[in-house]
DNA sequence: GGTGGATTGGGGTATTTACCCCAACCCTGT
DNA sequence: ACAGGGTTGGGGTAAATACCCCAATCCACC
């Protein structure tokens, strides 16, 4: 049997180095390459072409996404498993987007990295458990829950993005500036997101945005 | 000679059990435990009474100080190495005024790390570049550098107080409420530390407070 | 072909914020 | 003894916020 080849994308040298040197036990793993950065990842995977990606979330920019999509369509054969110490609805939907085969917590033992790789390199998927009870499989690809995206409230495109802008700290008028709208729009869709995720102030709206990922602290 | 006894504590299972194989490639170190949080890093410390600990900060809650504080009174001779993705001003002065031997980025190598454990082993300390440069010896013990206290722009421990009251959404009356004062005197407090910080709204506050951990998002 | 959601925008209001002014009081250090 | 920083408070104001009401447009879906 040959081995799987796996590619680590994790900004962390000493977290990257260290799993590196634990995949090696497995005697059917081979780690073939390491990169520090989603960007480094991509170029990487399109050298090296590796059976199986594992890739760290909790990143600076949440760009490890765009960088899953982009290999995924250009090497539609290798999967992804993603790494993250959270497990926001956002991330998730995010990972699934992209086309992840895996998503486990940082929290999960070592052994359940294995199994996933394991699993995934012969075709098929790996959530840990609270993530499976919020997704749901559609034509072999997954989804979000409904239920999940009750509990992550489904704001709209138009919502999150202003949302980003209010947690970042620009006033409405500011907003309304970049986005060529007027102030009372943007106050429409600040009432409606606060309403749906029953926030009532601006802090908590950018904390929810950075707990959720959609801006950094 | 004889090994060195090491602690590893961290929230992440795998981070965890990687680093631990990952150290035991080298000959002069011994993980004889694991934790994986503060409160069962204390208790291991106790009973283990290993050389050196080796702790990551960032975890939730802010507690892992508090245990490394208690465990340097009661195990003096325990040198404690800080591990971190962040790098704040708050976190190094916590981390120094906890005791701790060492301090250092998780993007160094683990060669680093390994040598960080040597060197605080053998009684000495390591700080990774960007800390050096920010911190400064003082009878034996080292504080923040006066030009980082600057830069982290010293706020009073009122201050602060009510900075971490703010960047958690309370409106001043709230506060007020709270701390049993005059939303007057909050407003003075928050006026005080906006014009410290060069910070001129709550939200921007709040993300501050995140950044230097003094609040969860 | 209509229903519903998303997006856009307006009027009005009470509350809160950020900022300006000021001044006691209490410590600590010189 | 007095200076300076920290803490406590007050008056006042312009801006911004959170929330209520409402409606027109557009687009997709059944």
């Amino acid at each position: 049997m040959e081995a799987i080849r796996i590619l680590l994308v994790d900004d962390h040298a000493l977290v990257r180095e260290a799993l590196a040197v634990q995949l090696a036990n497995w005697v059917e793993f081979e780690v073939v390459g390491m990169a520090e950065d989603a960007g480094a990842g991509l170029n990487a995977a399109m050298e090296l072409k590796p059976d199986v990606i594992v890739m760290d979330i909790d990143m600076p920019g949440i760009i490890c996404f765009d960088a899953a999509e982009r290999i995924k369509s250009r090497l539609a054969d290798v999967k992804i498993i993603f790494l993250s110490s959270a497990l926001h609805d956002h991330y998730i939907e995010s990972a699934l987007k992209a086309g992840a085969s895996a998503y486990l917590h940082k929290g999960e033992p070592t052994e359940t990295l294995a199994m996933a790789i394991r699993e995934v390199a012969a075709g098929g998927n790996y959530f840990s458990d609270e993530i499976r009870g919020r997704i749901v499989e559609k034509d072999g690809s997954y989804s979000l829950a409904d239920g999940a995206k009750l509990r992550s409230k489904i704001l709209t495109d138009r919502e999150i993005e202003v949302l980003r802008y209010l947690a970042r700290g620009l006033t409405k008028k500011e907003i309304a500036g970049l986005m060529h709208l007027s102030p009372k729009t943007i106050e429409s869709h600040s009432a409606r997101v606060m309403d749906k995720l029953d926030i009532h102030d601006r802090v908590e709206l950018a904390r929810y945005a950075i707990r959720e990922g959609l801006i950094e602290a």
